[in-house]
DNA sequence: ACCTGAACACCGTTCAAGT
DNA sequence: ACCTGAACACCGTTCAAGT
């Protein structure tokens, strides 16, 4: 008598069941293939089998929609960058590097989802504030990266904020770039990773702590 | 006899006149007002006080009104930048720092423009090569000041296109924090510049080449 | 040559009504 | 409690018709 879904594939009920999932991941289906411009509502709906209205029962407008992905975009993120700190503990710079590559790699792999989470779509009025903690809590990671390299004489700078952000945006400058209006477009995968490589390797450069810094050891 | 419009001030003749240039104006303050999201087609053919079908005399579809702008704005910060590099020669380090602060001056003070500009909604596939062109013109100033830099011994780097890479993923990429999504909010133009003079000193430090580079001068 | 008005196929949001 | 259908006010684009 249970009233399942293994033999109506449509709609097995007039209610849906878990109609906040599907809208989720149809309108993140439609993300990727259509772009950040081209997913609208009724769309998803459709996708999603149901009338244009019923995602007014589970989600405020539109934004809220989309604010569920940009969360676990930031939450995907926010894995990635803390598996990097403690993939080498002891290493800082190994996990700053790290950092980097999977940021890059993240974030040109999931391309709409990125412009989606920093294009400016979400930094409207009536968002959740909890989108902002997911997204401190990503870069959260990047800072005890940077403050354990500080503590342990390897990085310096005025105080661990400055070191994250310039870091953080020699990293984020050209994962845009790259998604960005095609200013840079790397032919696959590899290439990108190359040049995440390089901009890592020169911002460790500017962030490292150099022998000759406090006074020159020839002195 | 002359039908100018000094006594009519709607509509002085059946014909607009420059309504290229009117639509355009009209779009920019649309644009800066209501957001990149928010200008739409049909504002700014009410703004310009003409149908909504006037533009497509003049612009192929929405996308070359917004290209329009778009293609202004590298202008713009084209000219920045090499004012940037004219104002201080033999001195390749400082035209370095006055770019990127001109850069993020720039963009934070046309915060929707910059999302036009950079936001990846002009990379569709029926935009004028022209605006790629535009784009470029305002990189090369910075490629010319690196390039300078490198030619008179004071950058280090594989190559110029490396360093240029990550000083302006620096740059471009602080930008894009303080515009987009609202993770870094300072709170008025002098913090901005003292953001912008701080990752321009780390882009700095991890490009500059040092005395004890090729070998330790104590050896 | 340039612009208008009506039309078409969309869009987000609301709300009474259905199940 | 959850979803639908119709309605409203938008949107970009097209096209015959006006000046």
């Amino acid at each position: 008598m249970a009233n399942d879904s293994k033999d109506s594939p449509q709609r097995p009920t007039y209610h849906h069941g878990d109609l906040h999932r599907t809208l989720v991941a149809a309108a993140e289906r439609l993300l990727e293939e259509e772009g950040v411009t081209g997913v609208s509502l009724r769309a998803t709906c459709k996708a999603a089998g149901v009338s244009h209205a019923a995602p007014y029962r589970h989600f405020r407008a539109k934004a809220q929609l989309m604010e569920a992905i940009a969360r676990a975009g930031f939450d995907q993120l926010g894995e990635m960058c803390r598996e990097a700190r403690l993939g080498h503990p002891d290493d800082p710079e190994r996990q700053l590097r790290d950092a980097g590559l999977a940021y890059v790699s993240w974030a040109t792999n999931n391309p709409e989802r990125t412009r989606l989470m920093f294009g400016g779509m979400m930094k409207a009025d009536d968002l959740d504030p909890e989108l902002h903690a997911h997204a401190e809590a990503a870069f959260g990671e990047i800072y005890r990266i940077i403050d354990a390299g500080r503590d342990a004489g390897l990085f310096g700078g005025k105080d661990t904020d400055s070191v994250v952000l310039s870091a953080w945006s020699t990293v984020h400058g050209l994962t845009m770039l790259i998604l960005g209006s095609g200013r840079i477009k790397p032919a696959g995968p590899a290439e990108t990773r190359a040049l995440a490589e390089l901009v890592c390797e020169t911002i460790l450069s500017g962030i490292r702590v150099r022998p000759d810094d406090p006074a020159a050891p020839s002195a």
